[in-house]
RNA sequence: CGGGCUGUCGUAUACCGGUAGUACGCAUGCUUUGGGAGCAUGUUGACUGGGUUCAAUUCCCAGCAGCCCGACCA
């Protein structure tokens, strides 16, 4: 794309009334907009990431099974008073509305209720078990307060999925299938290495819910990491009876800042009981369906990154959910650089392609900021040398590449 | 939801009980082009409501909004 039709503009200062780190950045890069506190529109730029994010974590979830759906937003007050999570004393983070006629809906929060209900036209048999479904898809919550930027907000987009297996045996399997996959999916987004399977309270159906969270000053959870056994305990279940239980040396564990970047739960029989979901054994018994949840936000992934991989001149986005794999850059060599920017499309690159009338260290400084990994630059002094100045967003120093060679240097 | 802080051009800020200034941006022109260019001209502003006062953007109160701390958080 071209940046001269780029609508976003960056900006030098940050905004006041943002404080968090990732919304500062993402905010003077033009990846995003505030509309209110909590709640951000995604622009070009950042929509890009987050497609991408989206598509990694996609990619993954069909890799075990998953089939994506999407379900409304507008979800009925009997489905929710079944499992008790209608009533605003039980559930805070309600919004809900009302049709002209005075019916009360609400705005989903999570979709365990909707989707069990859903299930029971499709679930009859054990012949139709196990499955998986997921979905990306805008949550609702009335967060009492909003914070970390675009870490914790009230409208959100998150990737939840489902599982419907006939047996606690049968889920195990595939709850560690999930897990997996969620390591996966942190790993390609280059914060796998912060990132600590975590155990945190389970919950009627499992002593232990699992946790992805990644170490993080701008989060909001305490955990202990057990550099031994690689993982992590919440601080909400960090007692003497848990380190025993899970093997770990309490004295040795490390007291970390961390951000949920994922969860995923064992949710037993409690939503097919509510709602009957059950299905016919071979024995033609009716047995209830036994689900798991496992949640992604992709957003907050998404400032994680930005809080984690920045430096003091920008993003620093890593190569599989950067807006633009590289940033071509023209030093009053339009022709060339336009031909350069041809055959880079033409190669598959994305490749952003600052083509602006303004001065070098304006087109410098945006580069850095909207910080695509690799930064090629086309002028005098670099067709002099041979070719064009590669640089690596992460790196101090560049070098002349040929235009030959480019995309050897620079291909995916 | 409790506590604290803050609301000034599009953005970031300054000053002030009496004429609101600067920088960036934006517009026009000329010059300029390897780290956010220069000159000139122009452009835009006191959250809302009430109170005190001769006079309020400034002081007081309320509302609204934003941020931070805490509580809450499948």
């Amino acid at each position: 794309m071209k940046q001269s039709q780029l609508f976003t503009k960056t900006r030098k200062t940050a905004p006041k009334d943002e404080m968090s780190k990732n919304a500062q950045l993402l905010i003077r890069a033009g990846f995003m907009h505030k509309e209110m506190a909590g709640v951000y529109s995604f622009l070009p730029l950042g929509l890009r990431v987050l497609n991408n994010v989206v598509n990694i974590i996609r990619q993954e979830m069909n890799g075990i099974g998953g089939q994506e759906i999407s379900l409304a937003s507008l979800q009925k007050k009997e489905t929710w008073e079944k499992t008790n999570r209608w009533s605003d004393g039980e559930v805070d983070v309600w919004f809900k509305t009302k049709l002209k006629n005075q019916t009360e809906l609400g705005l989903a929060f999570t979709h365990e209720e909707a989707l069990t209900v859903l299930m029971t036209n499709f679930v009859s048999s054990h012949k139709d078990l196990p499955f998986s479904a997921y979905q990306f898809q805008t949550k609702f919550r009335n967060e009492t307060r909003a914070k970390s930027g675009i870490m914790r907000t009230r409208e959100f987009i998150m990737k939840d999925l489902y599982s419907f297996t006939k047996t606690q045996e049968e889920h195990n399997i595939f709850y560690e299938k999930a897990k997996e996959a969620y390591e996966k999916i942190f790993q390609k987004m280059n914060i796998g290495e912060k990132t600590f399977v975590t155990f945190a309270s389970g919950g009627t159906f499992s002593k232990y819910s699992h946790e992805f969270q990644t170490i993080c000053d701008a989060g909001e959870d305490i955990i202990y990491v057990s550099k031994e056994k690689n993982i992590a305990i919440n601080q909400e279940v960090f007692t003497d009876e848990v380190c025993s239980d899970l093997g770990v040396d309490k004295k040795e564990c490390v007291e970390q800042k961390s951000a949920e970047v994922g969860n995923i739960f064992s949710l037993g029989t409690k939503f097919s009981d509510a709602h009957s979901l059950t299905f016919r054994d071979a024995q033609g018994k009716d047995v209830p369906v036994v689900m798991g949840s496992y949640g992604i936000g992709p957003a907050r992934v998404m400032g994680v990154v930005a809080e984690l991989l920045s430096d003091e001149k920008g993003l620093v986005w890593p190569e599989s959910i950067s807006p633009f794999h590289a940033h071509l850059i023209s030093l009053k060599n339009d022709e060339k650089a336009q031909e350069i920017y041809e055959k880079l499309k033409k190669k598959g690159v994305e490749t952003l392609f600052d083509d602006r009338d303004v001065a070098p260290g304006a087109k410098f400084a945006d580069a850095d900021l909207i910080g695509c990994p690799w930064r090629v630059v086309v002028s005098d002094r670099s067709l002099e040398a041979g070719g064009v100045e590669v640089k690596n967003r992460k790196k101090e120093e560049s070098e002349i590449v040929s235009v030959t060679d480019l995309y050897e240097k620079i291909g995916k």
